[in-house]
DNA sequence: AATTCTTCAATTGTATACAATGAAGCGTTT
DNA sequence: AAACGCTTCATTGTATACAATTGAAGAATT
């Protein structure tokens, strides 16, 4: 992994957190790389929405309740008309990648893992391949592009850390009836079961951020 | 203006042409600054999309005209979508934003400019400005965000340079309704009127270039 | 003649020194 | 005491040298 990923990780994870400054100075010394690297990588994730320049240096973002809406309210925009084009353009191996990326989540979700973070790493991965193959059966890389972007950010939320067994299960139940509708050439019916799941997503995280706020 | 921003323009105005090669040490000479800015310059350019990453260096993108289509589509979309929420959040200040910027419009195009691309750089940046309040109003940075990395690569096909002078007047009055519909605080209107102004742009893009290909 | 290996040149990646810039603290003036 | 300007220091911007990597050309082998 090279500097930029590193640090990303560490932006996802918590380890970097809202407001934290960011200097590329000091990084160089954490990181044990010289300024051009660290330079490199805090472009890209500025890039990435994940931190915001000042007039000096950088600071980690932090995101309110009503970013997080918003940012969930363009992805669903964004996915639920990425679900509709697949509809129209899907191919077979297309359909059979989302097949498997689904029975792979499935599979996960179904097995308790005995480290629970290692756990949710592996349920995000395989959820994301989902979306993924969603995504690239849309034959639209420009709408792909602007979802990448909208798909980092809430990662920082951990949203899957509380989604309950129950809600798990949901969203493979969801994933399926995106696949059918897909398959079906059902655009509209794609579209608004994929509205429907990403919404599900946000409404969970806003929920949790409500709680613990309090 | 800097590197980055003089690198674009070179790209827009057509100076670097697509599939053209992109070195570091090639450009240095060319802007006489040392290979640090450079980087730094393509780097951003990458990401707005307007070149694209080999192994080694970059090579200026290339559109096909379903590339257009589908960059259209999806702007379309984000745009319409961010009108809608314009309709609803909107102030007294952005509406007389929009009128202000829609004025400066009219009395560009209505005026006969000396030089013709001069003219089309002015007809440009007021067209500009409109969309922007538009945007502004809605009160959501993140689509902000989206929209603004899909609008600048329409630029390279300056598609105002093949707008007829009904044409001109055709989008300002689109504008107007746009302005009437986020005034009434209508949605759906607005979106609807919104989507029907960018596949006006779009078609005339596609259809000069189906013509200039033949 | 085709294929693999080797070498070399071109190009990017990284480190670092120096220049420019801007922010904070200090002292002077009113 | 407040406001202004000056100095200093921290931090980023730029240039450049060196290291690492890649691609291409040519040589050697089958």
């Amino acid at each position: 992994m090279n500097v930029y990923e590193r640090m990303k990780q560490a932006l996802i994870t918590g380890k970097y957190k809202p407001e934290d400054r960011l200097t590329e100075e000091a990084l160089t010394g954490e990181w044990k790389v010289s300024r051009t690297p660290i330079r490199s990588a805090l472009k890209q994730l500025e890039f990435d929405g994940l931190i915001t320049p000042l007039k000096r240096g950088y600071v980690v973002r932090s995101f309110s309740q009503n970013d997080i809406r918003q940012i969930y309210d363009v992805r669903s925009l964004l996915e639920g008309y990425a679900a509709s084009l697949s509809a129209i353009h899907r191919t077979e191996q297309d359909l059979s990648d989302m097949y498997k990326a689904n029975a792979e989540f499935q599979t996960i979700i179904t097995s308790q893992g005995t480290n629970k973070t290692e756990h949710i790493q592996e349920v995000l991965k395989k959820n994301h391949k989902f979306h993924d193959a969603v995504m690239r059966a849309s034959k639209d890389p420009h709408t792909e592009d602007l979802i990448r972007k909208v798909v980092v950010l809430p990662l920082v939320f951990h949203s899957f850390y509380w989604f309950q067994q129950r809600e798990l299960e949901q969203s493979f139940e969801l994933h399926e009836v995106i696949i059918r509708a897909i398959k079906d050439q059902d655009s509209a019916r794609a579209r608004s079961a994929m509205h429907e799941h990403i919404y599900q997503g946000r409404d969970r995280v806003l929920e949790q951020l409500k709680r613990s706020d309090l």
